[in-house]
DNA sequence: CTAATATCAGGACAACTGATATAT
DNA sequence: CATATATCAGTTTTCCTGATATTA
């Protein structure tokens, strides 16, 4: 009846495991399902973070960073070019690589979003979770940050 | 230049959602990536965890509680019932409905699962987090069920 | 010539919407 | 007849694989 300890972690962790996918696979959905029409998926918030975190790079470079293919963050790209939010120059020196920024209108309208945004996930975030669960929420994003980054 | 405590928080809370969103899309790219041929999908999983804990329900049932169409539902769970992870059996108080169970097998299936699973995401909890840390994760992931749930 | 960047074209998957048969 | 369940069929989204042009 009684496991040994190592066990009785491992099964804790698979239990963790199983939970972590059947919510990554919900929140998707409910993300989804509120997004409105004019709205940036996962995949490009992540990218234009990245490029205001650490600035300029390619594509190649963005899909390694996001775990993609370069083909892949391509259609990811061409939505926040056509927006005005990300500029491609090619690279002087390389003449095979276009380097992609933050335009100046995106920094804008990062700050000015961060500041006004009132969508569903802020929403509920800001009206069902205590200031300390926020805090315990923030520091559980980054350790699962530092796992998927690699 | 000083913002009201008030604005102060919305901006860490509307960090805090785009850093969530970011991170689902890239969660669930590696889930798919490092995803063996037989496993279960997320939404497959949720609805094993669902039926486990809070018994037998219809394919209805199940479509409104994750936020899902029956249609939809009805594809996540044709696989399980192939599978005989699934069984159902029809209504005798109500033909149009089928009532959907957990097998035995299924059961066996999930507590072996547990001890013995050593898939991506079980490793990496295990071997990139501290204890604590994975106290921590346990605690979030709980607080964004709640969220998710409604 | 080999390797890397970027892009074009088509495919797979998991959700979606619309329409239909059946039962309440 | 109005409502609810389940399912068939087709569409959309976001990623994928394979193939190709260009440059290092």
């Amino acid at each position: 009846m009684t496991a040994a300890p190592d066990n009785f972690q491992t099964v804790r962790i698979a239990a963790l495991a199983t939970e972590i996918r059947a919510l990554v696979g919900k929140l998707k959905r409910r993300l989804r399902e509120q997004a409105a029409p004019g709205d940036l998926t996962p995949s490009q918030l992540s990218v234009l973070l990245r490029l205001e975190g650490q600035g300029p790079a390619t594509t190649s470079n963005l899909a390694r960073l996001e775990g993609m293919r370069p083909q892949s963050m391509g259609t990811v790209i061409a939505p926040l070019e056509v927006a005005g939010l990300v500029s491609g120059a090619p690279d002087p020196t390389d003449g095979r690589q276009t380097i992609l920024s933050l335009t100046d209108a995106c920094r804008k309208w990062i700050e000015e979003g961060r500041a006004a945004r009132q969508d569903w996930l802020t929403r509920i975030l800001q009206a069902r979770l205590s200031p300390q669960e926020q805090d315990e929420l923030v520091k559980a994003v980054e350790l699962l940050k530092r796992l998927v980054d690699d």
